[in-house]
DNA sequence: TGGTAACTGAAAGTGATTTTCACTTGGGTC
DNA sequence: GACCCAAGTGAAAATCACTTTCAGTTACCA
């Protein structure tokens, strides 16, 4: 039997749902297997299209309230692109960020705990004491640098 | 006549759009002024309302509209809060930042050119070679740290 | 094996945003 | 100052992005 990289996360994941009490059914998996499965950020429909691939009945509703669960368990982030919030990206649970390349879209998370690193001063300047921030990088991915795109 | 730290900075707007041959109209100033005198963000439908205190029949459809001039031009900047990015806020045009009270949410810029300061190694770890980025702060402003909220 | 609380999909409801279109107006021109 | 017309406008309708409701289904514990 061939474990793949996105079946062992999956196990992962459903393992880590059990844990904390929730059930694990087809929707569900469709859904988690959808996210896992891509390299870029997806809508709301756009997952729902894939995961009715695995799973044909999987309704949009259900895709929404797993998304919400999986952000409120840190498995998924939504993610800021072109003037909305409206794409999602597998994550893993903890304080990162994310980079996403302006080709392809192909999004990685950063551990962001030493990032900020904030402007000298900072407080002094705005008068506001820094308690929490949202950083989302743009970049080039490695391979779209190769292809020279 | 006395100039208000507002209408000074109307003025620089109008100024600025009719540069860019855009017109000024009754429409746009309504919007201009409830984006320059509120001092958190505040979404459409507020938008609206207060700028109809200036003009009575100003429609939703124009607040949206000038809405998306003014952020092509950088003067309103989209707000990403509570899971959503519906809000605005005045912006002045550069590269800035922006940081939000947790209890007020009264909202400010900083200049962030010399933020990002990021992670040492980025691109060696993740691959990808950074070319923007985004972020938003959160902390407690100044006065609703001296009323102890 | 049940039993049951958690989960589900469809349909209807809500709210945000965009499109369309006939009308109005700012601002340059004479 | 009157005229012109492209840019701008508001209302209504259409579309899109969710959320709520509810009757039926199912994972999983005892």
């Amino acid at each position: 039997m061939i474990f793949t990289w996105v079946a062992i996360v999956l196990q992962a994941w459903e393992g880590k749902l059990r844990g904390l009490g929730y059930r694990v059914t087809a929707p569900r998996r469709a859904v988690l297997r959808a996210l896992a499965r891509a390299h870029r950020p997806l809508s709301v429909a756009e997952l729902h299209k894939r995961g009715r691939a695995q799973y044909a009945c999987l309704g949009l509703v259900t895709v929404y309230r797993t998304l919400q669960m999986l952000e409120r368990v840190g498995l998924a982030r939504r993610i800021h692109a072109g003037g909305a919030c409206r794409s999602f990206v597998a994550s893993t649970p903890g304080h990162s960020h994310t980079i996403t390349c302006e080709h392809c879209e192909k999004t990685a998370e950063f551990d962001g705990d030493d990032v900020c690193l904030l402007p000298a001063g900072l407080e002094e300047r705005t008068g506001y004491r820094v308690s929490g921030h949202w950083l989302q990088l743009v970049g080039v991915c490695r391979s779209c640098r190769a292809s020279g795109d």
